[in-house]
RNA sequence: GCCAACGUAGCACAAUGGUAGUGCAACGGUAUCGUAAACCGUAGGUUGUGGGUUCAAAUCCCACCGUUGGCUCCA
């Protein structure tokens, strides 16, 4: 069965659901039922009750019992009078019909299941239940009408469907593996990361290993800037309140962010709810723009020195609402590996070009191939959400558009995903549970330029409105991190690997030579650790490849006669006695190559 | 924030209203061992927190906190 058929088949096992839902619970509202990347959902309005998991069996078992009797689908067509009169009792189907007709619909189409259900729908469907595979009913959610929160909350009913038993069984198998790749249960394993509500929610904090990767990362990370002629600025973590109602960031994000630190007031002041005198207000950065952008502005600036690289490591602070939280892929406080560069408009395309590339080499030296690009623009119909004019939107569009298809970027445009201050070009990588994250971002900013009146004079010697660019490559540390421990379920490249190499004795007469090795290593520069506890082999072994070492070594007698190690690599076993020295070369030549 | 499920030792789990238990890890000992788990022993708990029902609560009820999957949001 064909992708097409499959979905079809879904959709229509969808129906079938949403048909066994009004049999079981009578007085129901029906929303949208549609098909989606592995299955299906359907959404309802079952008044004041909610579903739980716990209620799926039972809603199976009446689908089981419908698609026996192999009732067919079938189309009618109504005008859209006609069409409202039969969902009268419907409100959200009418509400889809009355908008069917604003967008220039005479007529909509109905599917009738048997004589159980009918429901307004596009189509196409499977001509009976008949050809109705295996499905399976998934979980359940909460999800607002239309996707706004402000609208009520519907019951959403998750389900998938395959031709053949054996297919779901794949499908519930991958993801029970999923679940083993998952960074949080990784990173518990294997002491990386720590997220502590004595601390704070979506506070990662890291341990020695987690912190070695990051750090490995951002040496790399620097390295690479400075070769792409950028150069290295800092900034703190509060801004006066002044700075983020300048940049807008107050305005269009007060919500999201840490509510301000006011000081100038002792604690007895504010104990007796005394205002101080002289007040002062500092917000945690939720971005690191606005420090930059105050650093340009520091003295005039020629055309002569644009475009201006500038890179920071920072580390901003945004209060997402704790349902949002989720390990380090979503947090509160993050590290974005952030670079503005600031530019004429002449420079703007080139720039723009170098990013896209820098992009391209950093995702594949971390291993990544497999990502989604998407062109987010704003949405024309809901301009009070953007700050600009049109003419500078539909430049910056325009140009980001060019800039994806010069480089050939397989992307998707999504309209209304722009960022307020501009387009940007998105690169989302896929988790173990095939949720996107947005990691690498390209964004521009016509906004802040405009807002803090950056200027350059130009070669006539008049003053110039520079452009400014946002970029994050990894997006930021935490996030990347997530997603590369899930990307390599745990078994980092040798290069990223916070332990390179775990040196194991056979017996207490070898204890000696290996802290010989073990310091042969590290003047080397390998991350090396020793396991001489009083373990058997086997159990030494067993702990490293569960830690997913790239190298253990082995030493014993044998060893020590050769000046050697015998050498067992992760994923392909036991590679027998080599010599230290030749190990050494071999190792430090793939870390240098990336592996 | 909203819907649902879940929360027992560091970790993985057991105990269905009647004495909180097993394995791994930790610690102490013995064995000196050659490529994925040596053996014996010790310690570890106000069962997320707070209330309630009951002679009796890990277990039932309520609230809160947290986690997970969705929804919403994501500069």
């Amino acid at each position: 069965m064909d992708r097409e058929k499959l979905d079809i088949m879904r959709h229509s096992v969808s129906h079938l659901m949403a048909a066994a839902v009004k049999e079981l619970y009578g007085d129901v509202k029906f929303a949208i039922g549609p098909t989606i990347e592995d299955g299906f959902y359907y959404d309802f309005d079952l008044g004041k009750k909610t579903l739980s998991e716990q209620d799926l069996p039972k809603i199976e078992e009446k689908m089981k019992e419908i698609a026996k009797q192999n009732l067919k689908f079938e189309r009618e067509e109504l005008k859209i009078a006609d069409a409202l009169k039969k969902v009268n009792d419907q409100p959200y189907k009418q509400e889809l019909i009355k908008d069917l007709e604003k967008e220039g619909e005479k007529k909509v189409s109905f599917y009738k299941l048997g004589n159980i259900f009918e429901d307004l729908c596009k189509g196409p469907h499977i001509k009976s239940t008949k050809e109705i595979g295996v499905f399976k009913l998934l979980r359940v959610s909460g999800a607002y009408w239309r996707g706004d929160e402000r609208n009520k909350m519907l019951q959403r009913i998750y389900g998938t469907a395959f031709e053949k038993q054996k297919d779901l069984d794949n499908y519930l198998k991958m993801l029970e593996e999923a679940e083993k790749r998952d960074h949080r249960k990784i990173g518990k394993e294997q002491e990386l990361f720590l997220i502590d509500k004595t601390v704070g929610l979506g506070l990662p904090m890291w341990f020695p290993k987690g912190a070695l990767i990051w750090r490995v990362m951002e040496e790399f990370w620097y390295q690479e800037h400075l070769k792409n002629g950028y150069e290295l600025v800092r900034s703190p973590h509060i801004g006066s309140r002044n700075l983020w109602e300048t940049s807008g960031h107050w305005g269009f994000f007060s919500q999201n962010m840490y509510p301000s630190l006011e000081v100038g007031q002792t604690l007895e002041d504010a104990k007796a709810a005394k205002k101080a005198e002289v007040k002062e207000e500092y917000l945690l950065k939720p971005m690191n723009c606005p420090f930059h952008v105050i650093l340009y502005k520091a003295r005039p600036r020629s055309y002569r020195e644009l475009p201006l690289r500038w890179a920071e490591c920072g580390t901003v602070y945004r209060y997402e609402k704790a349902g949002e939280l989720s390990g380090l892929t979503r947090v509160r406080g993050f590290t974005q590996d952030d670079a503005h560069i600031i530019c004429s408009k002449k420079q703007v395309k080139t720039e723009l070009l170098r990013v896209a590339d820098f992009i391209t080499h950093m995702l594949s030296t971390f291993g990544f191939k497999d990502y989604n690009v998407y062109l987010s623009l704003r949405d024309p119909r809901n301009k009070e959400k953007y700050a600009g004019n049109d003419e500078g939107w539909e430049f910056t569009e325009k140009i980001m558009e060019e800039v994806a298809d010069e480089k050939k970027l397989n992307y998707k445009k999504e309209l209304g995903e722009a960022a307020f201050y501009g387009p940007k070009l998105d690169y989302k990588i896929k988790d173990c549970l095939g949720r996107e994250w947005q990691c690498s971002t390209l964004q521009f900013d016509f906004n802040l330029p405009e807002r803090f009146d950056m200027k350059f004079v130009n070669d006539q010697g008049k003053e110039e409105r520079p452009y400014m660019l946002h970029r994050a490559l990894f997006g930021s540390f935490e996030r990347f991190i997530g997603v590369l421990i899930e990307h390599y379920a745990g078994a980092l490249p040798l290069w990223l690997s916070p332990i390179q190499a775990r040196i194991i004795n056979v017996g207490s007469a070898h204890e000696k030579y290996c802290q010989e090795v073990h310091e042969r290593l590290l003047k080397d520069g390998i991350r090396s650790e020793l396991d001489i506890l009083n373990e058997t082999v086997g159990n030494k072994i067993r702990k490293a490849e569960k830690e997913k070492i790239p190298f253990i070594l082995v030493v014993g007698d044998k060893e020590i006669a050769a000046k050697a190690v015998a050498v067992r690599k992760r994923g392909e076993g036991d590679k027998g006695p080599q010599d230290l020295e030749k190990f050494v070369d071999m190792i430090k030549k793939e870390i240098a190559e990336k592996k």
